[in-house]
DNA sequence: TGACATTACTTTAACGTTATAGTATAAAGT
DNA sequence: ACTTTATACTATAACGTTAAAGTAATGTCA
């Protein structure tokens, strides 16, 4: 059997509808959009018509036409990070709601690419996600070039777009000082500590957090490092090989955490007795590892709405003030601390 | 600041390229893209001007005119599902390489709202993510009828549709049976059991195991859940009241498994030699529980490239015969058995 | 009754491309 | 020298829609 055997009649447009319903083209399309100027009769014999003949409108001749095609566009990446997974599907949620489809771009997350994607696609807007922007922040202008509205999330401001912006430095710093007031004094850090003004600013939070703690930063427990699960098992498992060790590590995020967690489980080392472990996101795992993880809990429908609903202010109004929202994530407490 | 001051020039056409360089519109067209019937110099010419003018081709208009989009529709939910998180940017990244962008849709998952998208937005084609067909597959009918090729990823087969399938069924018997080779003779099962043409067959899968097993099916361990991580906790605490417990249990996803792990490590309970546990999906968080669950390991990229491939040639030739691609995933043993 | 609205349409042009057919100019063949 | 052929273009129409301007056929009012 060959699969397209039933489908050899075209689809409908305006014109056929015309044709049959004898009237114009333009009757058609005002009818079925319920503008004024149409008899009643004509309009319920079109729309009938139209549901006979299974019409729907052609979005594509529509976008050309309107200079919009609802669609917005977002770079995400690491989606096998549920964080970024969820997030994503938060947005979609919100784009939805909002009237607006979702291009998707994962791999060619290149400002590059990225560009050149928002110029031929014709997406009405674009949310930039957290990944992309990273070392090389002036090659955002390119993007904004475009004169596609562009919204970026991430942890630092960016002056020159609107912005939802986590305040993950203070974040950082409260949770170094929760940690502190626990009587720690000894803390470690697993993450970016330099080459990306994004990533480097938790490490910013902890540091602060432990001067106003009045506690020392050690070298030999910041550990630069990605944010997958093996990079937080690996890095663990060195980071343990040391004499001295610290009695609590805050890592960037909590895969990282999730990956420590294992290590020390391995080692039959207590978590957290031993050790103490805060990790960043709060994805669902989180709540259900052994020991569940302390976390700073990032609010992700707030980010997804905050997002969606700055774009489209920002698609209905280009020449508005520059909007920015800061968000501060709670530190949720659970049992690795 | 307003965020569009700089921005008031508006985009460069076909047209004002032209324009500017004294030609006609369709030489620029044939220029640009490296068709024949075009002097050297003016080709030359033409595409410094373009490059100039920083002129991108509109694809709508492209579109419109060739009528395809160059873009593949993707119905996937659960993204935060760190499995359909890592599928979904596999098949993104397969599509790209393909030539095709990605339309996502997650929260408008029924089949209408998948069938008016798909006539409305043109894309090329869709692919069907594992979670709308379910309970309906009746339904799919109306998918098909719009046209658009589509290839459905699953566990069954839809004999309208090009597939990619995984035979789950045969992956839980084998499952089961290693389990029953390790000396396990009560077995539990969480997933569905019904109501669920796709979902239910892990759990035929499941029967048949026990069946080649010589054991017995208890109705008091086989327990109807939801698949995600609060299920299986909580859904294992209720099974842990139970006096009699079975040795092992198969989850029918990693989600699941990982609640129930946390169940066990709550109670005290050790996994494996209290209770063994099975996954499904092996995502990378499985590899670092604790312990390591066993799982049922999905072959994502190989996936996510015949799901592209399928589409892809059923995209260029719309007649062919129905193709249908068998993949079976295969155990990886860790800790937890 | 004649100017003037109102109603319910139609016609035309446009959005930015591409494909097809047509054309002027120069070079080549017999 | 005169048709033929090749080269490098241009003109026109089309994709399916919407907006804007135009037009008949009624109805309304003084």
């Amino acid at each position: 059997m060959s699969l397209n055997d039933n489908f050899n009649d075209k689809v409908a447009t305006l014109r056929d509808l015309a044709g049959i319903a004898g009237v114009s083209v333009t009757t058609v399309s005002r009818a079925l959009r319920d503008k004024p100027d149409i008899g009643l009769d004509t309009r319920l014999k079109i729309k009938q018509l139209a549901r006979q003949l299974n019409y729907h409108p052609h979005e594509v001749a529509r976008s050309l036409v309107l200079q919009r095609t609802n669609t917005i566009g977002l770079t995400m990446s690491h989606l096998d990070n549920p964080y970024y997974g969820q997030l994503s599907q938060e947005i979609e949620a919100q784009a939805a709601k909002a009237g607006y489809s979702l291009l998707l771009t994962i791999a060619s997350s290149t400002i590059e690419k990225s560009t050149d994607f928002l110029n031929r696609k014709k997406v009405d807007g674009f949310i930039l996600g957290p990944v992309l922007a990273g070392q090389d922040v002036s090659g955002l202008w390119a993007l904004r070039k475009t004169g596609v509205p562009v919204v970026f999330h991430g942890n630092i401001d960016l002056p020159e777009m609107d912005t939802v912006i986590v305040d993950a430095e203070t974040a950082v710093c409260n949770a170094v000082r929760y940690l502190a007031e626990r009587g720690h004094r000894d803390m470690g850090f697993l993450g970016r500590t330099r080459n990306n003004l994004i990533l480097t600013l938790k490490f910013g939070g902890f540091q602060r957090g432990l001067l106003e703690s009045g506690l020392q930063l050690k070298n030999e427990w910041v550990v630069e490092t990605r944010g997958e699960l093996e990079d937080g098992y690996a890095r663990a498992c060195a980071l343990l090989q040391q004499d001295k060790l610290p009695t609590a590590v805050f890592c960037h995020n909590d895969l990282l955490a999730l990956g420590v967690l294992h290590a020390l489980a391995e080692r039959g080392m207590r978590c957290p007795d031993d050790m103490a472990v805060v990790g960043f996101d709060n994805i669902e795992m989180s709540a259900y590892s052994n020991p569940p993880l302390t976390t700073i809990e990032q609010p992700v429908e707030r980010i997804a709405s905050e997002l969606v609903r700055l774009l489209s202010d920002r698609i209905s109004n280009p020449a508005g003030e520059r909007e920015q929202v800061v968000l501060l994530p709670s530190l949720t407490v659970r049992k690795s601390t």
